[in-house]
RNA sequence: CGGGGUGUAGCGCAGUUGGCUAGCGCGCCACGUUCGGGACGUGGAGGCCGAAGGUUCGAGUCCUUUCACCCCGACCA
């Protein structure tokens, strides 16, 4: 864990998953690439859920559920979006188990084979779509905004913890819509959502773009993104939004008779965001010591750790304890107090940082005597010895500074490590040596972008919105570009 | 699916050209001393050495088969 920082870029999975498994988030489950995830990396899901949750809410969206099961033939109706999900399935076909007749335990009943094979969900526009078109009739049942939460299963031939795991937890908005443009707005509204949580609330900066029509999703016309950059340089793609135009309509024949007496297909967008931002949330912001959680999705902001000798300096202590716990809790600040003896304080100072507690309170005798506490910050580092007077309102500032301060450090950090290349050899040397993102002009051919692809293992990211227009020469084939865009190596 | 690697205690590992009762660190349990940055001492529990088969007087070690996991590619949120 003692490992400098290079070290850790250069093994950043190796570091990553240690972090995640001392930190108590998560573990490879006995499941071929799935994850157990522990309970403290749970209530950090259900802080991000619960986040992400108010915001679709606020905009309008309400939440159902749709089957895990997904007919074969659904799944066949939309080619593209086939082509793109075909090779990462898991497939139901038998729906019994019996007895081996040769006593070896328990086999698959061959008499009970499905008539038609069931997908588990790689992602559910199929049958969502299938459902839509009984509740779609006229232009007054539009627009439908829907939201899921839910579990999908794919195939992925190579997975990582949290990043790209077999079966992951994510929320799917499915939206059907009138017009074309309000479908788009749609699309580009929730990538505003996905954007500001991402910000405000995970303290990660994000590009916003578009991706190139190699990276597209599966079925969709445009996918609007957000990408992050992790400390060891390379993207991550945080979350999508998907203008699916009337590809999913056309497929599952929903139309709609519009406010001119017309028959019209529906205009659709999805967007989701997955266990994948936990991910994101760990590689951003954490260091050696351990994990650094932003204060808002924090699932415990405030560590207090008593220190004493006898049972009766605990009982003092806890009485002061009790007071500033009672007052952080009326300002809506979650606090462990960390009373157990069975440890002691070094250990549990180590532990609060592991597990990225954005504020550690210390309390001893001196302390008593001198109505003080200790107060460290986990993002710094720093400790300072405070007055418990107002000491409430002091921490409820401070995790508001850590908060602002962890967003500002990433950006930072993504500045530092942006990079433009206006030749090819410079191109491949920030790739290979310094990495990070590089804006670069490109001709606009997904085969100059796969071509790049095969020679520094680096994509297009996105095409970044409001993207400042400006003439040059595309940094493989020097065709003339009207733009830079963000290449990175990506996870 | 291709290339590489690893399977020995809960975790991390050592185990020599086959040899006697399979070891070490961390963790765990008990007691005592400790407690302002992962304490220390003493005692203790915990293993069909990934699985199956073979060679041998004797296999963690050699041979064959097989399974699982990890890493690097291709694929992907």
């Amino acid at each position: 864990m003692a490992k400098d920082f290079a070290t850790r870029a250069e093994n950043y999975s190796e570091w990553y998953n240690e972090l995640v498994l001392r930190a108590d988030l998560a573990e490879n489950s006995a499941v071929r690439g799935c994850m157990v995830i522990k309970p403290y990396g749970y209530a950090i899901w259900e802080k991000i859920q619960g986040a992400l949750d108010a915001m679709f809410k606020e905009t309008g969206h309400v939440n159902a559920y749709f089957p895990l099961f997904i007919p074969n033939s659904f799944f066949s109706k939309e080619a593209s979006h086939v082509e793109g999900f075909a090779k990462e399935c898991a497939v139901v076909t038998h729906y019994r188990l019996k007895n081996d007749p040769n006593g070896k335990g328990i086999v698959v009943d061959e008499n009970a084979r499905l008539e038609e094979e069931l997908i588990v969900r790689p992602t559910s526009e199929t049958i969502i779509w299938d459902t839509y078109r009984n509740w779609i009739k006229s232009y007054r049942d539009l627009p439908i905004l829907c939201n899921q939460w839910a579990n999908v299963v794919r195939w992925e031939m190579r997975t990582r913890l949290f990043l790209r795991t077999a079966e992951f937890l994510w929320q799917e908005g499915h939206t059907a819509h009138e017009t074309e443009a309000e479908a788009m707005e749609e699309a580009r509204k929730m990538l505003e959502v996905y954007a500001d949580f991402a910000e405000n609330w995970m303290s990660v900066p994000v590009l916003k773009g578009t991706k190139t029509a190699n990276e597209r999703f599966a079925g969709a016309l445009e996918t609007f993104c957000i990408e992050a950059m992790m400390q060891d340089g390379k993207a991550l793609q945080a979350g999508t939004s998907h203008f699916l135009g009337q590809n999913f309509a056309k497929a599952f024949d929903v139309k709609y008779l519009s406010r001119e007496n017309k028959l019209e297909y529906v205009w659709a967008t999805s967007w989701g965001v997955s266990t994948r931002l936990m991910g994101a949330l760990i590689m951003a912001h954490s260091d050696d010591n351990g994990l650094v959680l932003p204060p808002k999705l924090a699932p415990i902001q405030v560590a207090i750790i008593p220190i004493y000798k006898q049972a009766e300096q605990l009982a003092a202590i806890s009485e002061k304890v009790h007071e500033i716990e009672k007052a952080l809790k009326a300002r809506g600040i979650s606090v462990k107090y960390d009373d157990r003896d069975a440890y002691k304080p070094g250990w549990k100072f180590n532990e609060y940082e592991f597990k990225g507690v954005p504020v550690r309170l210390a309390i001893g005798p001196r302390d008593l005597e001198q109505g003080t506490v200790e107060v460290a910050r986990r993002d710094t580092m720093e400790k300072t010895v405070c007055s418990l007077e107002n000491i409430d309102a002091l921490i409820e500032n401070l995790l508001a500074e850590i908060q602002t301060n962890l967003l500002q450090k990433a950006k930072n950090f993504r500045t530092e490590n942006t990079h433009t290349a206006n030749t090819w050899d410079e191109f491949k040397d920030i790739i290979e040596n310094k990495s990070g993102f590089v804006l670069a002009h490109w001709d606009g051919t997904p085969e100059t972008e796969q071509k790049i692809k095969e020679e520094t293992k680096a994509t297009i990211r996105c095409i970044p919105l409001n993207n400042s227009l400006e003439e040059g020469k595309c940094i493989y084939t020097g065709k003339p570009s009207t733009q830079k865009v963000v290449f990175a190596k990506s996870y």
